[in-house]
DNA sequence: AAGTTATATATAACAAGTTATATAGTATGT
DNA sequence: ACATACTATATAACTTGTTATATATAACTT
């Protein structure tokens, strides 16, 4: 459902081909809402025996023809139906493989699982390198695409990758705080074998 | 794949039915790892096909027979290689039907949006009371099953709920300060005009 | 010159997750 | 007494997401 949703969406910046729109996805929402090039593909077909988007073929001399996509009305309007509508529900549900491991933490040799909080934290300041780099291409797109008000629109991409770098933080420092404990955890064991 | 490890993980406590595997994760791990009843069924007959479980019946006068499956050697085996080796690569990649949408929030009004984020601090202080709920049935658990270290093992649970407690408090943190800055761009606009 | 990476185009097979349906007893509400 | 909700047990159908494979050109690397 909202994999459909966010092709559309950005579809309303302009017409593109599966392979551009992976490209704008890792660029602009993949910290949000990810694809693949696959589902991509597949998703668009999907969307075109609905009507919601509709394709002409570019041909090319150089490499394989392209098929170029563009938002119908009835795609604008099933988009704007979908983002008037926010769920009432948010869900609490989570799947994150890292946490699921330390949750069963305790089955590992406490070295072992401080190596691997170590590695968590050199990830996310990564995973913050990778927002700050999709951060700086905004200011591209904005005066590349075609929007009522660049401005207004940036306010709210600035808003999801705030959102990323806060909990990117907060996870930095929770890691660090993990490793804390189990440091003094360890410690006060061999205080009660003396 | 994960999910298999999540439930292997939690039959070792002990042998349990599928519905009660439910409930467990539900009163544990959904924070970090959710499962559907019917995911779990089915991935309880694949795990028997791998014997990594086995099953018995359970005859039972009121009510349906209970199949009670119980993990084998080579399912603990296994559990136990997949935690050992932490994947190298961490996610960066999310998939978070609010984020879309506040992605594309320009395409609302001010106030529709605020609502929205409003609607969300609320929702996250509802999942807060949740993350309680499952912290205090952990003292209920470490103590009913059999574990070589309650101490050691509820350690690590805490670390789980510590990170969900920390990063829902970010995320309220965070759709405060959007609220403002909403507002203030708001009355920007309006001192334009002026 | 040969190999790798990127662009460009997908499709197929498989795995994982969601929603709907089925059955039946027990408890609670009006 | 009758309806609704909860416990308990699952299975089936459908949707979504991942991984592997296929083809072909161009550009960069060693």
């Amino acid at each position: 459902m909202s994999l459909s949703y966010a092709m559309m969406g950005l579809l309303t910046y302009g017409p593109m081909n599966g392979y551009n729109l992976k490209k704008i996805f890792d660029k602009s929402i993949s910290h949000v809402w990810a694809a693949s090039l696959s589902q991509i593909y597949r998703e668009l077909s999907t969307l075109e025996k609905k009507e919601y988007v509709t394709s002409i073929i570019q041909k090319q001399e150089d490499g394989p023809d392209k098929r170029i996509y563009s938002i119908t009305n009835l795609g604008r309007n099933a988009f704007q139906d979908w983002l008037k509508n926010f769920p009432e529900q948010l869900s609490f549900y989570q799947r994150d493989e890292f946490m699921l491991r330390i949750f069963f933490g305790s089955r590992l040799e406490k070295k072992e699982i401080i190596k691997e909080f170590e590695h968590f934290i050199s990830q996310k300041l990564d995973h913050q390198k990778t927002l700050n780099e999709i951060e700086k291409t905004f200011n591209i797109y904005s005066s590349e695409f075609t929007v009522e008000s660049a401005e207004k629109e940036e306010l709210f991409w600035h808003f999801t990758i705030k959102q990323g770098k806060m909990t990117l933080e907060v996870l930095i420092k929770w890691a660090e705080e993990c490793i804390k404990q189990l440091e003094e955890y360890n410690s006060s064991k061999i205080n009660l074998k003396k």
